[in-house]
RNA sequence: GGAGGAUUAGCUCAGUUGGGAGAGCAUCUGCCUUACAAGCAGAGGGUCACAGGUUCGAGCCCUGUAUCCUCCA
């Protein structure tokens, strides 16, 4: 073994041996308790990111834990077709070699984007190996494969027939550069510079004035749209304006005749209280028109360009139209001024443009009654528990108010949605399969929304529709989902609301949520700001089990973190630790076989200690695991292998391994092996490259730590004397290095250490363990006992029943000494007097749990012994002075 | 406008039935002690945003305020 950690050594051909030895598939142990998970599913075009590899680390965390603790695991693979974004690629590929979609076809254009599709697939398979996850690709799925697309048109069609799907003209979220519907979550709002332009639109009647004044003043931020005005609005109780309705104004530029109407969507307060109503570009104004039976009037094409009801503006694109209608309403004297503001104006989640309002006809799944499920399910046992509790509020609140699900997308790539209509009658047929007489029928050319089509990927994946089908009947409901609370939304409320409706059970039992990935200042990465880290780079500095480490370390549920390159330093140095820690371990075996516990009657102090903080360990993790926080069960591993193991075990049982009691020695070579092999598989969920490696250089039982056993927690390890001796000794350790410090007397300098104590275990403890004492102090004489005579010259420390010194009459300064000795006696009192205080409040002694009252009179006790007992050795120095 | 999160050591962050404030990094001092100098040993460093309240006791519970962030309208 190398002297540092070197992971490229380490992870090279450890992900194919696994595969090769098809560890990641079920169990096939039917009295096993399944345990499932459902990836994810990313984007197929995409390469995977920072938070891609957060949220599969946790995963993988999970699934390894619990095939280590039996389960019958599955982890199903898989990835998704995404409509706008693949189709959004390949066109722009297509565009460098200067043909449109339109000039290869559907068909041959959809071939091309397989071909683009299985590309990308390899990458993201390349990804997932180098991170290690332990999925099960006999199983893989995609969104777009038959399967799938069974279930999707089973799904629709069901719907459709149940009144839940409905076809209709409504104002929709159009993006006019991938010329498709949006639904509303894919519309992210966002504060631009723009204005208020205030218009005069003059009364029909010439004589009719109001407010002194032969027009009204309506202020609009989009003039472009004043083509598909059709009416004026003012609140029915506003008094203001109650002799204008009825009225007739000019359409200014265009001269239609429009009325002005009362309607109590308008706010009186807001503005001037009027506002144009523009039923065809606007979705308050569509409600309006519907109320009043107002035209509608589209004034743009699918590109945002202006059509033929705007007038001579015909033809230009919507921000030309505005600049140009700007300038004639200003030329001819409409325009009264232009205020700017800074308002919010929905944009494509895909392709950033400014999304219009548009009137069309589109799909929609109708929300209210299976919202209304969602919601009920959560009051019942069937509830999905939502980790960190807190998000079911979200949850709630998005389900309580959802608007209808634009559904349909105007792609080539997707789910072609299964309705034709008939080129005669024109009449409409939805179902699972195309019209026998298909020559009379044109099938819709919409296809469906991936979110659709992956809100049915926990069952559709298992092989739902076919209840019967095998995996579905063990795996599902799957146990954990774990996803990233941006998308509660998009995917987790409608996988809920999907699985109910068709399954009737919860898709996951829970969903752990994790925030996302900043970079070091804490902004959110994103290929505009150009601060996007590529995983795979993070992997081939500080390999993969460096990044799991950080990823499963850095925060707590529903936190966001920071990626650091600092952080993965540290996450390598822990790492390196643990390698060390192996490598001495591995050095110094001996003869042993199997890392199996020795026997109990040849355990040291040291043994008895480490196997209980061993135990703890166990526990610890076991249990973190178990409620997601893995930060706690990090921190645990982390201090139980730095700080018990490494900088105490092992350092003391060099005192056995340089030792020549041969039994001694062979007890301790078995208790190395068997923490180290304990530690390694509780490890190895975390980082399954390097825990894998060492376990396999060292004796081991077994082919892979993938399938290991986990372990398990042993009462009759827990130990609570051990630890209380193993404390009392790291006192003393400590205290003397303390002093040595302070007075610059480094261990390779000689010195005699006293130990008074009137405590006869405590002296018992010591003097059995003087080997240690002898190794760590470096006494050149060391005395223990009620009857040491405190020297006049020493340094000197208390701790719990006993006095140290350290006679240093040639080194030291007793100015100092007794300024440090002031400090101590200082901060005993302190500590005297809160004690004192608590326990001199009858409310406290009288209200306070028993076990907390008794434990501040131990405190009491000891403070008070080490204050007297630091006065005392004040005095003495002082008397030296 | 509504909902949620954050505010703890110089930095990044932990801290769940309320009971003496923690870690990592950074800083200072001393050590090449045969697993690890990317290490070892020692040390310093906090009015837990602010103001009230509940309680014997508040980083933690309640109310309000401030600043920052996210989502929704």
């Amino acid at each position: 073994m190398s002297t540092k950690y070197d992971p490229k050594s380490v992870e090279a051909g450890r992900y194919q041996d696994w595969l090769d030895q098809g560890l990641f598939k079920p169990n096939a142990d039917k009295k096993a308790k399944p345990y499932s998970i459902v990836i994810p599913p990313p984007n197929v075009t995409g390469k995977l990111h920072l938070g891609h590899a957060w949220d599969t680390t946790l995963q993988d965390m999970l699934i390894r834990q619990k095939r280590m603790q039996g389960f019958d695991t599955l982890w199903l693979p898989g990835m998704d077709h995404a409509g706008i974004a693949t189709q959004a690629k390949v066109e722009a590929k297509l565009r460098e070699e200067g043909v449109s979609r339109y000039d290869l076809g559907r068909e041959k254009f959809i071939e091309q984007v397989w071909d683009w599709k299985d590309e990308y697939a390899d990458t993201i398979h390349q990804q997932w190996a180098k991170m290690g996850l332990s999925l099960d690709y006999s199983r893989e799925r995609f969104t777009l494969d038959d399967g799938l697309s069974k279930a999707v048109r089973k799904v629709f069609v069901s719907l459709y027939k149940k009144g839940l799907i409905y076809r209709g003209e409504y104002i929709i979220n159009w993006d006019p550069q991938a010329r498709t519907a949006l639904s509303d979550i894919e519309v992210e709002h966002q504060d631009d510079e723009g204005a208020f332009y205030h218009v005069k639109y003059f009364f029909v009647d010439k004589d009719f004035t109001f407010d002194g004044k032969n027009y009204i003043e309506i202020a609009t931020t989009r003039p472009e749209t004043m083509f598909g005005d059709v009416a004026v609005a003012v609140h029915p109780s506003d008094e203001r304006y109650k002799e204008l309705v009825g009225k007739e104004v000019i359409l200014p530029l265009q001269g239609r005749h429009i009325p002005i109407i009362a309607d109590q969507y308008v706010d009186p307060e807001f503005g001037t209280g009027m506002v144009k109503i523009t039923p065809a570009h606007d979705p308050n104004d569509f409600l309006v028109g519907n109320r009043h039976n107002l035209k509608r009037i589209n004034t743009m094409n699918e590109d945002a360009s202006m059509n033929e009801n705007a007038g001579k503006y015909e033809g230009m694109d919507r921000f030309d139209a505005r600049k140009a209608m700007v300038k004639d309403l200003e030329d001819q004297d409409y325009m009264i001024n232009i205020d700017p503001i800074t308002h919010s104006v929905g944009h494509s989640e895909r392709t950033g443009v400014q999304v219009e309002s548009r009137l069309s006809t589109q799909w929609f799944v109708k929300m209210d009654e299976l919202s209304k499920m969602a919601l009920d399910n959560q009051k019942t046992d069937n509830k999905v528990n939502f980790v960190p509790d807190r998000f079911e509020h979200t949850f709630e609140q998005w389900m309580e108010n959802a608007h209808d699900w634009v559904i349909s997308r105007q792609l080539w790539w997707g789910h072609q949605i299964p309705a034709w209509y008939n080129k005669e009658t024109g009449e409409t047929y939805v179902g699972e399969e195309a019209p026998k007489d298909i020559e009379n029928w044109e099938q819709d050319s919409d296809v469906l929304d991936t979110w659709f089509s992956s809100a049915l990927w926990p069952f559709s994946t298992m092989g739902w529709p076919d209840e019967n089908s095998e995996d579905y009947k063990r795996y599902f409901p799957t146990s954990t989902l774990v996803t990233g609370y941006d998308i509660i939304f998009f995917w987790v409320s409608r996988m809920i609301f999907q699985s109910l409706e068709f399954t009737g059970q919860r898709p996951f039992k829970d969903v752990l949520l994790h925030g996302l990935i900043r970079d070091e200042s804490g902004r959110k990465m994103s290929k505009s700001l150009g601060n996007g880290i590529d995983p795979m780079d993070v992997i081939d500095k500080y390999g993969a089990d460096t990044l799991r480490w950080f990823l499963s370390n850095g925060s707590t549920a529903g936190q966001d973190i920071r990626f650091s390159y600092a952080k993965m330093d540290a996450a390598w140095n822990f790492i390196n630790k643990i390698w060390n820690a192996s490598r001495f371990v591995i050095m110094n075996l001996g003869d042993v076989q199997k890392p199996t516990l020795p026997d109990a009657k040849n355990w040291n102090l040291t043994d008895r200690w480490i196997l209980s903080r061993l135990n703890e360990t166990v526990e610890q993790v076991t249990h973190f695991f178990d409620v997601y926080d893995f930060g706690e069960a990090g921190r645990a591993l982390y201090s139980f292998i730095w700080d018990d193991f490494c900088d105490w075990y092992i350092e003391m049982s060099k005192e056995v391994l340089t030792g020549d009691d041969e039994a001694a020695k062979a007890n301790t070579q078995q208790i190395l092996a068997y923490v180290l092999d304990q530690t390694l598989k509780l490890l190895h969920p975390i980082m399954p490259f390097v825990t894998e490696k060492i376990w396999l250089s060292m004796p081991h039982e077994g082919a892979s730590l993938v399938t290991a056993a986990y372990p398990v927690v042993h009462d009759e390890l827990q130990n609570d004397q051990a630890e209380s001796e193993m404390k009392s000794l790291i006192e003393l350790i400590k205290a003397v290095r303390t002093i040595r410090a302070d007075a610059n007397a480094p261990m390779s300098s000689a010195v005699d250490l006293l130990i008074k104590t009137n405590d006869e275990q405590l002296k018992g403890l010591f003097e059995n363990n003087k080997d240690y004492i002898e190794r760590f102090c470096h006494p050149s004489d060391l005395q223990i006992g009620k009857d040491v005579t405190a020297p006049k010259l020493a340094m000197s420390a208390v701790i719990t029943g006993a006095e140290v010194y350290i006679p240093l009459a040639e080194l030291i300064d007793l100015n100092d000494e007794i300024k440090r000795l002031e400090g101590e006696q200082a901060k005993y009192e302190s500590e005297v007097n809160r004690v004192v205080k608590k326990l001199s409040n009858e409310r406290f002694v009288n209200n306070a749990p028993k076990d907390v009252v008794d434990a501040e009179k131990q405190k009491q006790v000891e403070w008070e012994e080490k204050l007297q007992i630091t006065k005392q050795r004040l005095a003495d120095v002082k008397a030296e002075q």
